[in-house]
DNA sequence: TATGAATGAGATTTCATTCAT
DNA sequence: AATGAATGAAATCTCATTCAT
């Protein structure tokens, strides 16, 4: 593939990447994203052999980069430099979610059945609650496993930046990360904040 | 409606159920659904005037279920008897759960766009939000929101129930339960159970 | 199916035999077979999977003709009464031909590759083969196989009313039949007709 | 057109039987040629005007050899000689049909209505049949028509070789030759051989 | 002379919904 | 109250051919 067929492959991908965003994965039309990257079906149909191809192509990318960002989660302590750290790094992830809000947005709708998107968001969920189990790991009591409390973690913080991201509810980013950030440093150490 | 009518509406609705859980709600076909439950297309016609109303009668059920067992939590304490109360409540919450497993997990891929699927899934949120929130309002730190902080944790309780439901990860109920018991309180009240 | 699906699947079947008569199996196009049985798209994918199911039906139909045809091939003996039922015998299978001409043409141009209707199309020549070497089997000399010798004569006969069907060669059904007869008869026991 | 230039067109016509021959003419992509010729659908283009040209270029061929091969057929006798004479000349036309499998495979295919190929197919069997008819004369019987009698024997002579080279039957090329010859020949002067 | 890319007309197929009985 | 049949709009996908370099 040369520059211009490349070129051609990024439009289309962008395009898919809008138009899931837009009307969801399944209601995405093969024909919205053409019309949106302004080429034709033929041209779609020779880089992709249909719209399930083109998506995963997106997750792909998508799932390298959590697994990347997870590999990047730093250790954590149960003092104040230990939440600012959990809070940087949870800002990094909102970053990451914000650049591909629309491939995650879609992600949900298309993960269903047996699907290989099921698989690979498996994948990539397992790998951040290995990372987040074993900062959880030093100080969760003994009778749970650091592994579903750390995908518990997990699930909390992709939920509500889904619920953000598709305005079901109305949070800001830096609610939504600072609120991520206190809980989760709470539910790890305890809350050791003054009270009210 | 005579007895025959609603019995073959509930049979069209338990067939419903079903294809909406193993193949999804924009995989399912009303032609799977009809045959299911053994009866015809003109049939499903006579009592749902599409398959979007069907879905929506079961998800109606499951939303007042949920925001009723919401009412019920009771007041959390910090103390291992308030930990205990959560518990049981997040035990009623997963019979809830597991009864209603298809129209749940077939919700989350409905839940798109402006569907009315997703404003019902607003009202069943916020209000359960609403009612967590009052009980971390009494412990949160001050710069974080009640209601966001509630918000994440039914997040996190969803999506880990989904997770196990549809077999994404491998949890018993037992370990969803107790961790999810374990997480929020020490998110709540903090960690006071011994370190390793 | 009732009465009305199976006479809407006739429709289907008839238009079908014409549409391939007219273009050939491969040009023919459901759309032309359904504007022809004066029906929907929708109500052909109702009945038929694809265009080659429907040929399929048509061609399991005359398959069975054939053989049925092959099995009431009389005896043939070397006097003139032998050459009579030979081509009494060619008559039926030239109305049987001049009857399917539309799904027999179409045949030949599907028959490529490794299809179903290639091997159907084997199972009937072998079929008819057979019952021919049984007759010239008393007569051939040692060292030809009558099966092969027979599978000659048969590839002949279909051939023939082939070109004379598709209108390659302008021969009238009289000479068709007569010609093989006296051919068939000669090559089985020697020309014994007067020599000009 | 210089060297090189006609090495390119060598190679898609080979390339073109090549696919023909295994995929038949309707199914056979421009796609699949220009892969096996290891060139692209611009050059193609650069020799072909369409698909059906090239598979032209190759019938031509094909067709003068057949009409040439067909001049050739000796004065045939009644005698031994005269069936060894048929015999060496049908050997000669299993050699032909050989080299030239693939696309004698697919003319049968491309065969329908009143595409050029039809009539270039016509034009080799009437000459074909002519020069047969002219051996069959002779001695044929004086009811039949020779014309028709030698586009029986030509149609006889030519699908065995094409049931043979698409393996739907398993005849060897002896046994081809060697029954035709027989078969032939007593169809033309009579079972001269001794009976079991 | 060669080619990768693009095209778009047209084919196939699906399926929610309506109809006639 | 029930149903088998029919519908057709809309979607997906194919591929011979043309284009720009």
């Amino acid at each position: 593939m040369r520059a211009r067929g490349r070129q051609t492959m990024r439009t289309l991908l962008d395009a898919g990447a809008e138009v899931f965003a837009e009307r969801g994965y399944h209601a995405a039309r093969v024909d919205d994203i053409v019309t949106r990257a302004e080429t034709s079906h033929g041209t779609f149909y020779l880089y992709f052999s249909n719209k399930e191809e083109l998506f995963r192509a997106l997750a792909v990318d998508v799932a390298a980069a959590i697994v990347e960002l997870g590999e990047a989660l730093p250790p954590i302590t149960a003092d104040g430099a230990g939440e600012q750290r959990l809070r940087d790094w949870l800002d990094r992830f909102a970053d990451l979610y914000e650049r591909n809000r629309s491939t995650l947005q879609a992600w949900t709708e298309a993960e269903i059945g047996d699907s290989e998107f099921g698989r690979l968001g498996d994948d990539v969920f397992a790998e951040l609650s290995r990372v987040v189990a074993t900062r959880v790991r030093a100080s969760a009591p003994d009778d749970i496993d650091p592994v579903t409390a750390g995908l518990a973690v997990v699930a909390m913080i992709e939920r509500l930046h889904y619920y953000a991201a598709t305005g079901q509810v109305r949070i800001s980013r830096e609610e939504t990360v600072g609120t991520l950030a206190s809980v989760t440093h709470d539910a790890i150490f305890g809350n050791t904040t003054p009270r009210r």
